[in-house]
DNA sequence: ATTTGTGCAAATCGTTTGCATCTGA
DNA sequence: TCAGATGCAAACGATTTGCACAAAT
């Protein structure tokens, strides 16, 4: 089921069948919704055996972001994402722990949007709401 | 009247008011709202005559912004910005020319937000909405 | 005189690239 | 067979650090 999924995805998009690619999509879709980035896979697959560089595993990512089946979140202040979670939504930060938190798109209703520049138009509403630890 | 905000900010905060600190907050603070990096502000020193290097640059950039002078904001994917403006706003992120222009808080109206998890307690609300041009 | 800040160059971090080699179609 | 993918190491850009020198209190 896993790899059949990685397989589809790799055929729709004329990418050849690596192992590596197998792999790491085969990871990357196994766990639900995640927020990864590339050192955090590459050690994940290190630790279940697989041999893959960190070239490869940004390759992937990015592809991946490519064809729409990654999405990218960026949080104040040094974090970048990918987040597998591809339904419109929202994150939590929390900035104890460096962790994003997906809020589902309809929790957070937003009730009053400005017009955007001229000749220009909305592509993405993202809401990310900072967390700290209460008391104190 | 803007040296004089300079100097107020660096006696606020037991920092020496040297050549450059002034220099910089006093370039930061005179032209309104503005989104920007060190690289950015670097320039302008230099361009305008002053000798401030980089280093100095981003050490007072961090000041400002430890003592809530500078708010820093990130987009995806790439660009990392430090806000003269302080009040509490919003922005649009223009993906084609990779700037950010302010959105004033009341012009964003949420209605419905997610409780905290456990122990948390939100720090900051920031909606970032995505331009792309029009047609095509 | 003492402490703090500055500037430079080197170091670091995450990410990307060039290229020789390998591999899937 | 051979275009496309991989892995490595080197390159890169943004940021940071270490240290000798300079300036502020």
């Amino acid at each position: 089921m896993k790899k059949e999924s990685a397989f589809k995805i790799l055929k729709n998009n004329n990418l050849r069948l690596t192992k590596q690619r197998v792999a790491l999509i085969s990871n990357i879709l196994s766990d639900g919704n995640r927020h990864l980035n590339a050192e955090i896979l590459h050690n994940e697959m290190i630790k279940k055996g697989y041999k893959v560089s960190l070239a490869t595993v940004y390759n992937t990512l990015h592809d991946l972001k490519k064809f729409g089946m990654l999405r990218q979140v960026t949080v104040n202040s040094n974090h970048k994402y990918f987040d597998t979670n591809l339904s419109h939504h929202h994150h939590f930060y929390d900035e104890v722990n460096n962790i994003l938190i997906d809020i589902p798109e309809e929790q957070i209703i937003i009730n009053s949007i400005p017009t955007p520049p001229k000749n220009k138009k909305i592509s993405e509403i993202e809401v990310i709401i900072s967390l700290k630890n209460k008391h104190k």
